[in-house]
DNA sequence: GATGAATGAGATTTCATTCAT
DNA sequence: AATGAATGAAATCTCATTCAT
């Protein structure tokens, strides 16, 4: 947790150390990225990071946290919870798809974070992000079981471990490669990528995706 | 590429080096780990590293192809090329499964290497093997439709990415989850872990899979 | 360029580090000054020398400037710019004679600097202060020139290049020789030679070039 | 000195690592070649090179040997020993002219050694290479003035060293500046500048020099 | 005579963090 | 509250040289 300085700071400023560390941490895995390289840009002083932040992950937490918050914010805002489970899930990718192509550097974090496995310094906290997005869809499932859209055989965690990853991962570099990217992080780089996906496309992945989902892949 | 000098060594030493320098990049990112902690384990010179390996890029290469040619020579092993779609992807899952409780070493390199996104120097490398893998799946998709097993109207690469993340992620967590491991890396530290998941789970858990590939979630 | 933090420094670490930084410099190829020898020797941590200059480079041409300043301030100093030409080019060689033996540890750096082509780093600094020194003597000759004492019909250019190069080398190498010295840089490690050189001598040494420029080898 | 080993071998192998060496050389300052770069490309076992020569040093020793040999026999073959000093002194500056464009690798690494004041290692060599030069140019001077053809008042030290200097660096970097290039190795990286010198403007050069040498400057 | 693996010192550079001002 | 100098461990990599085979 930044310390109280953090947030007498003027919002400008503030605002400035936030984009400019987002840019750090999206940029590169968080053993990469630098301290020195943030204040440099941000052209603040060593020494007053210190005074913001207790160290590097604290810094990169409360990045991550803040990332998180946004992304579940867009999320909920999109989705309406009373729905069914096939019409929330639609939503869910929606809002999803979309968050990661506006706010490709918060989504860079996320994502940079969730793939910090061996990052000694962050293993709590991941385990904890990993269990939280896994209850968020444990609960959409089981919820589409009770209103009888999903079959009662179904293994509740193991699905929600397949759309989680489905949704995190498949998706995402399924989008990435149509768009012509190659990896990942390419929408950092190349933002203009991001334009040639129209709403056309979006709806297309989404109903595909839906019908995988609903039906497998049988005749 | 080592260097010829690596492969003239006797077999004792080169299997150590190997051993040591998996440890190594299975633990922690490309970024983190150390030729110089390498060495200094394997009790070699810092030079004599770089008679074997051009550079921290050459041996980490070198060990993931080895990884990835491993597992892909259990999975070829176990896999009938032949087989319908299901058949063949229940082969695929269970080799799968089988070859990361085996070896958790091999699969951390591969999984780091595939989460490195970001790592500039590794970048080329990284889209490669991904390819491949789409590749893989892809054709079992495609081989599948034909054969008539699959649905002829889903669309090949957006499946294809989708079982491909849920084999790699989706799977990969989920069986950790119930093995009571938290971070996927904590095979590596308690392999005593792997040891709980028997023969009949694992195929109570393709099982499950198998169905929800085949038939989606609805009912 | 230093960054700031170096000329933040009191003046005595200052000029402590500057001064066995010139030491360094002074004795040794570029390639084979160490900047580990350096803040072993001030007494200062390694990473310090980093807060203070970019890199080894930026170390180099920081001193490197630094002398040419003082020289070029040096020559300034006893050269009356509208005097004719060979009374000024005797100044200059005066002021140039007195600098060296006076800051033999400055003239050298310029003098390794000079010498440093190949040293990939430094080429383009190189070149740029060669071209600035003969800037210096195309325009004393062309001067001369315009007030008479040069014959017209002389290539600028090259007699530029010649007077430099006698200035720069035959002259530094002759008084070495009449010193006892042996390499150019004996100075520096038997400064008491320079003592041996009294007015008279130097006085003596110039006429007879003067001689030379002026009327050639030819009775 | 070579052991007799390296005398011993085929003769288009020890070519071949004399060239290669010769390139290593002419190229970077002494303390920046390396002998793994040169057993590299020339395709030898490091230890070989060790029973050729005894260390690094000797080495570059015998090459420049090789080279201050070439130099010389080149030029003794255009030199009339007999002519008076302008004649004489004429030859010898279009034989270094030519020698330097027919032969750069040669000739650089001549210089290269010539600028080596610092490399301890050196030290004592380069000064015999430079009393030799100086001998050289002291006797052409001192039979000029014996012949009548330099005047009786010149300091023959002083004269030496300079004509001495005109030659190896003011010329050097003269015929450079009109070639286009701008640093002294540009020749090595560049050899079609070479090509741009034709016979005439050689010529216009050396009379241009002479004039400077016979009657200095003065109207 | 040839080989080439082994060595280890040493080079430059980066980094997170501390702390006196 | 802000500063920014100081630190030193640690990283990657290069090199000349040795020596057993």
């Amino acid at each position: 947790m930044p310390r109280q300085t953090f947030f007498n700071l003027p919002e400008d400023k503030r605002k400035k150390i936030i984009d400019i560390a987002l840019d750090e941490f999206a940029g590169r895995p968080y053993s990469k990225a630098s301290l020195s390289r943030i204040v440099a840009r941000a052209g603040i002083a060593k020494g007053s990071m210190y005074q913001y932040f207790e160290d590097k992950k604290d810094l990169f937490m409360y990045l991550l946290e803040l990332a998180a918050g946004e992304k579940l914010a867009y999320i909920e805002q999109e989705v309406d919870p009373g729905a069914d489970f096939f019409t929330a899930f639609e939503q869910s990718m929606l809002a999803g798809i979309r968050f990661n192509l506006d706010h490709p550097k918060l989504s860079r974090v996320i994502a940079n974070a969730m793939d910090s496995t061996g990052e000694e310094a962050l293993h709590d906290f991941i385990v904890k992000g990993r269990k939280m997005t896994l209850e968020y869809f444990s609960q959409m499932v089981r919820r589409g079981q009770e209103q009888g859209s999903i079959r009662k055989d179904i293994d509740i965690k193991l699905a929600s471990y397949m759309v989680s990853s489905m949704l995190s991962q498949g998706l995402t570099e399924y989008i990435l490669d149509i768009l012509g990217g190659s990896a990942v992080d390419d929408l950092l780089k190349k933002p203009e990528l991001a334009e040639r996906l129209n709403e056309e496309q979006i709806k297309g992945i989404i109903d595909e995706t839906m019908k995988l989902l609903r039906n497998g892949l049988q005749p």
